[in-house]
DNA sequence: AATGAATGAGGGTTCATTCAT
DNA sequence: AATGAATGAACCCTCATTCAT
């Protein structure tokens, strides 16, 4: 699966991920995603095993993805808050363009026929991610930024979940946060006053 | 079995309450709804125009109870803080019962085919639920307890969205936040310090 | 059958025979059938054991109705040609209200699943049908009006086949053949030249 | 089994016809078509888009190919009466086998739900059917063969009606028309007497 | 490797019929 | 006798998957 046409296996990946973003696992046929990455039906099956595998692995491709910029993001040797603003700006796009295709796949993930293996692999993918996050949280706790009644990983959990208010904010018709109120409401509720 | 049964249409929206609560419309069956309510498949297309409408009587029916009772516990007459609590206790019950039913159908609302009618009538409901709680906010602002950096439409909707955080928390194992975990991480935000 | 209220099956008979009429028997509806009536749907069942039943009876009741007015023009003693105008009056009345119900009810007759009973009463009112009115030709025969290069039957079968030239005719966007039309066609084939 | 069949649409095409003549439209399964083509089910949605689009289509792909034939020989240059002869020969064979589904299928157009360009396709394609008999008949009236008093386009609706005499003279068990009795019929009624 | 015609299991929905009242 | 809520068999259609080319 790793020798074959590099650039069809990505345009795959692409088109699966914009209709997995847009729409229900169920409404997203795999015809559509053949035409919109310009293959033939037939030549997803060559790539992936199933449709659910197929979301499977453009998951982990995404997230994978994102990991290494993050990663890219943490290991700059700038300052805690610095860095922590990177992030903002950093996950502030990612969940604008993601947020609706990693929401619908960890909605789905529990009943997803996977094989053993690949629910492993999913697991480890997803709880590294966390441990990173929570690493660099940990860090602001340790130099007395951040509170410490809230475990790191609480604190990365949360963290997570806030960039996307503005799923909510734009149902209501009300104006959605910049990174900026993002940043704003995270220092209130996490910084140690100063 | 004559006059067109409310035990009969509750039990099918028990049984589908429950289903699209567990899992994706498109996985729930109506046959199993049926199952589950105790009558034949048939019969919910006695109370129900389709299963889309099914879902969607069926979220109205459960965010109108929802209401009825929040809203009587804001027109008890306590202070606010002592309101708020009460809220938190009902809020977190609910959530835990209803988020992912909730949670499910917000995301599939705008792709439903509904009615004018059902759609302004939904409309309808989720904007009333909101002035609701963000007029109790606006009390906790005028009052000067809520800081006012924030309007109290956006805090009642972030208000909202803290219920399920734990559906993280218990995605990643971690140990899910208790009431007063959320009423905490709630007046560390929007409580003015004292 | 014959005891119970005669005016509710008259209702059924009447809606029936109109909706029968209009649409293919598949698309005639039970509960239709019951809201024109002005009587419940189990009604229906109380005088009748299936759709296919009522058909079958609807078809009966209006032929029989329509052979006994038949049968009574002609015996009135008017001489042959008076009595025929007189029929093609009559018949162009009946098929302009009731061709599209008889046609649709032969197309379906022979897979109607009926009874024994119910098939030969049906062969013999309609042999009975055509026996007058072959019977009404023979006598045009024997006067040496009719042409007698064909049997009376089958006379009788063209006969009866004319009034539903209008059906295509209305088809085409064509004026429909007034009585007058269609007699004078009669008489063009089947009269011998005077 | 690469490039869509013209094969396997024209066996759907067969089974299609031969069960829409055998019975109504809504006794025809789509299972049945499918099984009698040799193809599966799920084939002829990719033919066609519904059981009454595939209807609307056969209906089309008979008249057109009979109308293509009758073209033929209305285009040899015999004479009137040698052509007429020719031509009842012609709709003799092609009503005897396509009678019923002609008929099953006008009955129900008014009430297929189809595309506007379809219905006025089909319009169309049944008034060029009309045009075409009628010029033929409208030469015979200009040589003085034809009698003046109906329009060729009368002439040309009864023409067509006189071929389904046959059914129904086999449900009253009377033996059928000939050709040559058709022939003599319409001689009779349609020719200036000599 | 790539394709897309063919497939058929599966599911939403309809509606004739039943039966408790 | 009359009703209409309840039923479930039956059917149209969809779409993930296969496989011959």
């Amino acid at each position: 699966m790793q020798k074959k046409n590099e650039q069809t296996m990505n345009s795959i990946f692409d088109s699966a991920a914009n209709l997995f973003s847009e729409k229900d696992f169920h409404e997203v046929k795999m015809e559509e995603i053949a035409k919109n990455a310009g293959v033939g039906k037939g030549t997803i099956y060559t790539y992936f095993k199933s449709k659910e595998d197929l979301l499977f692995k453009c998951l982990i491709h995404n997230v994978e993805e994102h990991q290494k910029n993050f990663s890219a993001i943490l290991s700059t040797n700038k300052d805690f808050k610095t860095t922590l603003r990177d992030i903002f700006d950093f996950m502030y796009d990612f969940f604008k363009k993601k947020s609706r295709l990693i929401h619908r796949i960890m909605a789905l993930m529990p009943r997803l026929k996977l094989s053993e293996t690949d629910i492993n692999y999913g697991h480890e993918v997803f709880h590294k991610g966390l441990d990173m996050t929570s690493s660099f949280f940990q860090r602001g706790i340790d130099e007395g930024i951040i509170i410490n009644i809230m475990t790191s990983r609480q604190i990365a959990i949360i963290f997570q979940k806030m960039f996307d208010f503005n799923v909510l904010f734009s149902f209501y018709g009300e104006p959605e946060m910049s990174v900026d109120d993002c940043y704003r409401f995270f220092t209130k509720t996490f910084f140690r006053q100063e």
